[in-house]
DNA sequence: CTGAAATTAAATCAATCGTTTGACAGGCTC
DNA sequence: GAGCCTGTCAAACGATTGATTTAATTTCAG
C-alpha cells in the first residue's frame, strides 16, 4: 500500500471527512447518521467504523480539522500583532481581527463552499465545550485565556470578569452570525447579492469593537474603582 | 372528567411539558428521546403520543410556551415605547430593553429554573427559522420586521441592510450568552457567585446599544450617502 | 351501584441507529 | 508460490427509536 497507486484506498477515507463535513454543515451533528455519510460518500456502512475507529472518531476528526489550525492561526496573528506594536495599547479591531480573520484564511483550504464552511464553523464553535474532543479542547482553552489577556491590555480599567462578558457576547455575535448567515439573507430581501467576506468580517469588528469599548473608551480611562458589576441604567 | 376534581389527569400532561422542557434545555431538542421525557415525568410511554399526538407535537407545545409570549411582550413594550417617545428617536437602550427584557419576565411564569429556562431559551432562539412550529414562526418573523422598523428609526442614516446585519450581530450575543452562560463562568474564576438577571441585561443592553450604534453617533449624523456597505479598514 | 368514558400500563410494531463480523480481492514481502 | 497486510463489501448484530395496540384500571355521571 506504500507505492504511489494508493489512490481509491485514500480517497474512500477523505471522501468520507468531506461527505461528513457537508452534512453536518446543513443539517447539524445531531441529526446525520453514519449511513448517510456513507452512501454520500458512495463508501460502505463499515468504513467509517474501519478508517475512524467510530462515529465519534470521523466527528473528532472533522472537528479538529479546522478548529485547531483557526485556534492557532489566531494566536499566531495575536503574537504578530503584540510583536509589531510593541508598546502597551493594542488597537481592539485588530484583536478582533486576528480572531476572525483565520475563518477567512482556512475556508481556502477547505473543498466545502464558503456558505458550507462557515455553517460548519458556528456549528462547532457553537458546541458546548465539553462536547469538543481533547485535543480540540485544549488548544481552545489557551487561546481563549491568550486573547483574555489581550482585551484586557486593550481594555485597560475592565474588570477581569467583564472582559470575559464581553469576549462572550463578542463571540455569540460571530457564531451565530456564521451558523445563520442564510437566515438573515431571507430577512434583509435578498436582493444585494451575497455580502464577501471581507465586508462581513468588517461588520462584525466595528460591530464588536465598539461594544467590547464601551464605557472604556480611549486607553488607560476612567476605570471602574471596585470591581463589581455596573448597575442597570434603566 | 369535567369536574374539579381532576388533578392527577392534568398533572401528568403538565408534568410531560416540564420534564420536556428540563430535558431539551439541558440536552438538546435531538439528544432527548420520548421516554427520556416520560420517565422524568413519572408518566408512561404512551403518554406523550396520547395527549400530544406525537413527539413532535409536544415539542411545538413547549417551543410555543414561551417564545410566543416573549415575542408578544417585546411587542407590547415597543409599542408603548413608542407611545411614550411620540418623537421620533427611538433610543436604542430603550429598544433593545424591549427586546431581552421579555426574558425576564417570563422566567418567573417558569416553574424551571433561570439557568435551565434561559438555556431553554437560546436554544429555541438559535434554530434555523425552518425548524420552528409555523404558529411560532409568524409572530416570529412579524416581531422581526417590528424591531427591524424601529431600529431604523432610533438608528437613522444606517442602510436597511446594515439595520438587518446589527440585529443579526445583537440576536447572536444574545442567544448565545443565554445558551451558554455556565460554560462562562466556567472562564471567569467562577468565583463570583451567579450573576442576577439586571446584571446579565444590562451588559448585553450596553455592549449591543454601543455596535448597533456604531459609526451613526447621535440620532440623524453623516449617513452614508450609498446604500453599499462600508469598507473593510484594515 | 352500574356502565360508559377517560387514562393508564405493558407489550409490541417496524424502522433506524452504530457497530461487528467474516469473507474476499489485491498488492506486498519473503 | 505461500504468507500477510490493507481496504472493501454484504450481511447481520443488538439496542433504541417513535409510534401503536391491547387490556386493565380509574373516574365519574346517571
Amino acid at each position: 500500500m506504500s507505492t504511489v497507486a494508493g489512490d481509491s484506498k485514500i480517497a474512500t477515507k477523505q471522501r468520507l471527512v468531506e461527505a461528513a463535513e457537508a452534512l453536518f454543515a446543513d443539517e447539524g451533528f445531531d441529526r446525520v447518521s453514519v449511513r448517510d455519510i456513507t452512501t454520500k460518500a458512495g463508501a460502505n456502512v463499515a468504513a467509517v467504523n474501519y478508517h475512524f475507529g467510530s462515529r465519534e472518531g470521523l466527528l473528532a476528526v472533522v472537528m479538529a480539522r479546522y478548529i485547531n489550525p483557526v485556534n492557532e492561526e489566531r494566536l499566531a496573528r495575536l503574537d504578530a500583532l503584540e510583536r509589531k506594536v510593541g508598546g502597551k495599547p493594542l488597537p481592539v479591531e485588530e484583536v478582533l481581527d486576528a480572531f476572525v480573520r483565520p475563518f477567512a484564511t482556512q475556508v481556502r483550504r477547505s473543498e466545502l463552499s464558503e456558505k458550507l464552511f462557515f455553517k460548519l464553523m458556528g456549528r462547532m464553535f457553537g458546541q458546548q465545550g465539553g462536547e469538543l474532543p481533547p485535543v480540540v479542547e485544549t488548544v481552545f482553552v489557551t487561546m481563549l485565556n491568550r486573547f483574555h489577556k489581550a482585551f484586557a491590555k486593550a481594555l485597560p480599567g475592565l474588570a477581569a470578569d467583564e472582559v470575559w462578558w464581553r469576549i462572550h457576547l463578542m463571540a455569540g455575535a460571530m457564531i451565530h452570525t456564521m451558523a445563520h448567515a442564510e437566515s438573515l439573507l431571507r430577512f434583509s430581501g435578498g436582493d444585494s447579492g451575497s455580502p464577501n467576506i471581507e465586508q462581513t468580517l468588517s461588520r462584525f469588528i466595528r460591530f464588536s469593537a465598539a461594544g467590547m469599548r464601551q464605557g472604556a473608551e480611549g486607553p488607560q480611562e476612567e476605570s471602574r474603582p471596585k470591581g463589581p458589576q455596573v448597575e442597570f441604567p434603566f
